[in-house]
DNA sequence: TCGCTTACTGATTGGTCAATTAGTATATAC
DNA sequence: GTATATACTAATTGACCAATCAGTAAGCGA
């Protein structure tokens, strides 16, 4: 009976949206039901439609809206810790320690989750994923191609570097986090961060290790 | 009408397995209706219960089997190409030469799509994923402790080592083929490994570069 | 205070799908 | 050549779920 609520919150549209996510990342697309996601919501399920005009049509904007959250921090993964200078890799321990700290956040691991298990078999979201991520990728790329043209790291395509960089870190999230392998749960960001550093980077600095 | 087949197939058993494991890969476990599996099986949906007691067992059953397939695949990784032997990176490319091109295959794919998409979410799948690799995993961690041991490869945890050197790997597998990154598109594996063998492994190898 | 809009709810519908059941043609054992 | 087991099919059932719809209480501008 009770139609529209005595105190409404302020971000109802926010709050579905975030339920949508959870509950999209924990139990896959079908497996999550629009009365689960009202109720974990606040509300009933023929409610949603007041705010999305279909299931499909809440999952995408509940996967695109997080993600545009994320850009900024990804896109100033770069900008902050100061540019790559001569030989040392303090820039980049700080862009390292900031994007595992920031992919291994809650928010983001639900995001991962959802575009690992849908991304391979719905181009829809690979095009989110690719339009969203593509300003940071496009921001770290001549931030790579730079430090080359200076001399300070090695002449190596930079889509290798990233991939070297970036794969032990995607490594540890899908198997230590989202896969719990068990011979993988004592490896800390740090312990990892600091191989990376340690192993990884000197190949590319141009002064060697 | 027609119940037992005239010119019966050797392997339903092992055809309804393949056809399970290709839909569940396409379209998720619940989006693969039975019906589309038995029919790309070449029988009807009641048949599927002849030979599984639910959708459940046959998914498990599916990803369970040809995982074990692969089993003798990923052991022998480390058993062929020889050991690690002073400095020489030769066996590390055999060796990631041949876990890319494995993981690279159709049916390691498939299997891959349904361990991202299934594994973060179902506690079943982990566990099934966890005993199939952990043999593996278990011949991988002797070898490298192994490398240490004999000064061959510097002292870095053993698990740090795999990260290292699989991480980017993983990377290329996820960006590049899962998701179809269009700026990795032009990655070739060939590349990749002579980028992990010029960059990460001078780094672990105890003469350095 | 009236009328309109906003923000919902409860009930229903149509469709889909996993699972069951009863039946049947083929092969095999004796 | 009959009996029994094997390997299925067609049809049905029950449950669930996305989407729709008619209604309704609260806010709001004139």
């Amino acid at each position: 009976m009770a139609a529209r609520p005595k105190n409404p919150p302020p971000d109802r549209r926010g709050d579905i949206l975030d339920a949508a996510l959870r509950l999209f990342a924990e139990k896959g697309y079908d497996a999550a039901t629009n009365a689960e996601i009202a109720r974990a919501a606040g509300i009933t399920a023929a409610a949603l439609y007041y705010y999305f005009p279909s299931k499909e049509e809440l999952f995408r904007a509940a996967v695109s809206e997080h993600l545009a959250q994320f850009l900024p921090t990804l896109t100033n993964l770069t900008r902050q810790g100061g540019p790559p200078d001569g030989g040392s890799q303090e820039p980049f321990r700080s862009l390292l320690q900031r994007a595992l700290a920031f992919f291994t956040g809650e928010k983001s691991q639900l995001v991962l989750k959802i575009i690992l298990a849908e991304g391979p078999r719905r181009p829809e979201i690979r095009q989110i994923w690719n339009e969203q991520t593509a300003a940071a990728f496009a921001s770290l790329m001549p931030y790579l191609a730079g430090a080359i043209a200076d001399g300070r790291i090695r002449p190596v395509d930079p889509r290798l570097v990233f991939v070297l960089l970036q794969g032990p870190l995607m490594s540890a999230i899908v198997l230590r986090d989202l896969l719990q392998i068990p011979a993988l749960q004592e490896l800390t960001d740090e312990a990892l961060v600091d191989a990376v550093l340690e192993v990884t980077l000197p190949g590319l600095l141009t002064d060697g290790r």
